[in-house]
DNA sequence: TGGCCCACTGCAATCGATTGCAAGTGAATC
DNA sequence: GATTCACTTGCAATCGATTGCAGTGGGCCA
C-alpha cells in the first residue's frame, strides 16, 4: 500500500516476504533476467534506457544480489583464509589490518583461522579453501609441512607471510631478517660493545635461524669472537626474555648490551635488568625486533627493528589476489625493508 | 593409470583437469545424484550397501563438496561476520577467540570486519549479510546507530557484544558493568581508601557512564562524598591514563587510590606515579579493569575486575547460531559473571 | 494369492545469479 | 536495394548441490 517504506517496497509490491531477486527487478523493469543482470553488473552492455530502468526498478525493489549465486556461478568465493597462531601476539594485528584492508578494496572478504598450531584447526580452514568456501589462504603461522601434498607442493593457493616452509618454494611476503640482525647487531657495535648477547626466539620458526646467522655475521665482520654462551634460546614471550636476560647477567663475564629476538623478550629482559639494580641502558643496551606498540611507551623506549607490519600484509593480500585473478609475472618473492628505529634503550657500554 | 594417487584420482578417471562434482561420484557409484547426496549428508535415508560405495566412490575420486553450492540450496552462507573496531587492543583478541572456537564447532566461520568506528567500512560489512555472504553479525563497535532502519531496528541477524546501542533493544551479551565497578571501589573502599579518584573512558562507549555510576553507588553506599574533581575522563590508551593520573595527582589533594576504566589507562596511571617517583601501592592503590595479558605482568601486577572474555565471545556466538538456527526460547540478554583478581597494586592507605 | 506397507531410489525442480549464442533492429555502406 | 555491422536483447544452459514427490520392489500378513 504505502510505495515509500524504501526497505520493504519489494516485499510490498509482490506480497511475499521474500528477499527480491534478479527475477524480480527483470520483472519490474520489463527486461529478461539476462538484460537486468547486465544493467547491474556490466552496464556498457545495454542501452542507457534500459540501464537506468533497471537501476531504478533494483532500488524500489530493494534488491541485494546474492553473492553466494554469484560466486557459485563464478567460480569464486571472494573470501581469503588467514591462519594466524593467536591474535594475542601484538605482532599480528597490524600485519591482518592491513590484509583486510587490501582484501575490502578488491571486494573480498577475510575469514579468521584462530590456529593456536593445533593441526587439525589448520587442516579445517585449508578445507575450507578445498571446498570452494574461500579462494586462498595467507599462512602466518609457519608450520605447515603435514598439508603438504605428496609433491611437496600446498593443495591450495596460497602465500606466506613471514615465515617459511624450509625447502619449499612458495609465495612468500617478508623481511631479510638476516640483514635486519646484522644491522641490530652493529649499531650495538658501533656504539663500542664487544660483548653482546642474543636472546634467540622459538627455534621451530624459521627467522630464529636466521636472526641468529645475522647477529653472528655482524659479529665476524666487527673482528669479534663468537660465544656460544652468549646465545640463549627463548619462546618470543616476555618470560622467557626475562629468564634468558638473567642466565646471561650469571654469566662470569656478563653482556654489556642483549640484541633481542623480538619485542616481548626484549622487554622480559629489561624487566629482570631493573630487578637486579641495573639501568638501561646506561649498565645494558638493549635492541629489540618488531617494534610492536609496546616498543614506543616501554620504559625506556625500546630501539627495535620495524617490520613494516601494514605493508607486509597488504603486499600479501595483493599477491595473493594477483595470482589468482591469473595476472601475469606476479613477483611471487617480495622482501620489505626494516628500519632500525633508534630509541633510548642503548648507549656505549659504560667502561671497557 | 596409476589409480593410487589419491588427489588425483578422479581427474585421471574423467580424463579431465576438473574437480570432482557429486555427478562424477554418483556415475562411479553407479547412483543418481540424489541418493549420493543423501549417503554422504543424510546417511540413514540410504541402504548401508549404497552407503559404502557412494562413500568410496567419494574417496576414490577425491570428493569435496562445493559448500558455496550448498549454501545457495540451503539457504545459509554458514558465515559470521565479526565486526571490531581493532585488534591492537588488548581487550579483544581473547573474546574472538571465544567466538572462533563456537563457529567451529558449529561449522560456521568467521569473517572479520576491522571498522575503525569507520561508517562506511561498518555499512560494507553488514552489506555482506544483507547479500547473504554471511548470516549474522556479532558488534563488538558500539556505534552503529547509522545502520538502524527507520523502525529503529537493525537490519540483519545480530548480537551486541559488551557495548549496548542505546534505547535500542536487541540480543546482547556482557558483564554487569555496574556491579563490577561496585566491587572495585568497595575493595578500595574496604581497604580503608576515602579519596578514591576514577579515571572513565571514552564517553561515547555505553559501559563509560554505567561504570562511573558504579563508583558512585559504592561510595555513597559507603557514606563517602562525591568529588567530582576525582573524575577524569580518558580514552582508554595508556597515555590517556598517564594524562588523567597527572591532573588527579595535582589536585590540592590527590587520590589515595584510583579505579581505572581499563588495564592500559591503570598501566598509564602507575607509569605517571613511578615518574613521581611515588610507589604503587604504597603511596597509591590502582585498580584497572578488564584483565588483559598485561595486567598480570605490570609491575607491580595489577589488580583488576576480570571479564570472562573468552566467555563472552562464546556466549555471544552460541546465541547468534541459536537464534539463526531458529531454536525457540533463546535467552538474548546475558550477563556474565565478573571476578576482582587480587594482584599487588592495591594496599591500605600511606596514612590517614 | 492379493493387498499393503516400507525401505530405497531416481526424476526433476530449485537456490539466484552469469553468460554463450542467436536473433532482431536500425543505420551505414556499396 | 542488398549487405554488413554494431548495438541490444532474450533464450536457455550453467555453476553444484539439496529435496519433494513418485515409483519400484520385496516382505509380510490375511
Amino acid at each position: 500500500m504505502d510505495a515509500r517504506t524504501p526497505q520493504r517496497g519489494a516485499t510490498a509490491e509482490l506480497g511475499a516476504e521474500r528477499r527480491p531477486t534478479l527475477t524480480d527487478v527483470a520483472r519490474l523493469a520489463r527486461v529478461s533476467t539476462a538484460t537486468a543482470s547486465r544493467a547491474l553488473s556490466n552496464p556498457a552492455l545495454v542501452s542507457e534506457a534500459t540501464r537506468r530502468s533497471v537501476l531504478h526498478a533494483a532500488k524500489r525493489a530493494g534488491y541485494r544480489p546474492n553473492l553466494l549465486a554469484r560466486s557459485l556461478r563464478k567460480q569464486q568465493a571472494h573470501a581469503i583464509v588467514v591462519l594466524v597462531p593467536a591474535l594475542e601476539n601484538p605482532f599480528y594485528p597490524e600485519i591482518i589490518r592491513g590484509m583486510e584492508a587490501a582484501a575490502r578494496e578488491r571486494e573480498y572478504s577475510l575469514m579468521l583461522g584462530l590456529t593456536l598450531f593445533d593441526e587439525a584447526v589448520e587442516t579445517s580452514y585449508v578445507e575450507l579453501v578445498r571446498n570452494q568456501r574461500a579462494d586462498g589462504i595467507l599462512v602466518l603461522d609457519g608450520g605447515l609441512q603435514h598439508l603438504l601434498d605428496a609433491e611437496g607442493r600446498f593443495q591450495v593457493p596460497s602465500v606466506q607471510v613471514i615465515e617459511r616452509l624450509p625447502g619449499v618454494e612458495m609465495p612468500w611476503v617478508g623481511i631479510d631478517d638476516k640483514a635486519a640482525s646484522v644491522k641490530a647487531t652493529r649499531h650495538l657495535i658501533n656504539l663500542g660493545h664487544k660483548r653482546i648477547g642474543h636472546i634467540a626466539g622459538l627455534p621451530r620458526c624459521s627467522v630464529t635461524p636466521v636472526r641468529i646467522a645475522g647477529y653472528r655475521s655482524a659479529l665476524k665482520a666487527a673482528g669479534i669472537g663468537f660465544d656460544p654462551r652468549l646465545v640463549e634460546t627463548g619462546d618470543f614471550l616476555l618470560a622467557s626474555g626475562e629468564a634468558a636476560a638473567q642466565r646471561l647477567m650469571a654469566l662470569p663475564e656478563p653482556p654489556t648490551a642483549i640484541f633481542c629476538g623480538n619485542d616481548d623478550s626484549a622487554l622480559g629482559a629489561m624487566r629482570h635488568l631493573r630487578s637486579l639494580g641495573l639501568k638501561v641502558p646506561r649498565d645494558v643496551s638493549i635492541v629489540g625486533f618488531d617494534d610492536t606498540h609496546l616498543a614506543a611507551t616501554s620504559e625506556p623506549p625500546l630501539t627495535t627493528i620495524r617490520q613494516p607490519r601494514h605493508d607486509i600484509g597488504r603486499s600479501a593480500m595483493t599477491m595473493l589476489l594477483d595470482i589468482l585473478a591469473g595476472i601475469p609475472d606476479v613477483a611471487t618473492q617480495i622482501t620489505l625493508p626494516v628500519d632500525l628505529i633508534l630509541r633510548e634503550s642503548t648507549a656505549p657500554p659504560r667502561r671497557r
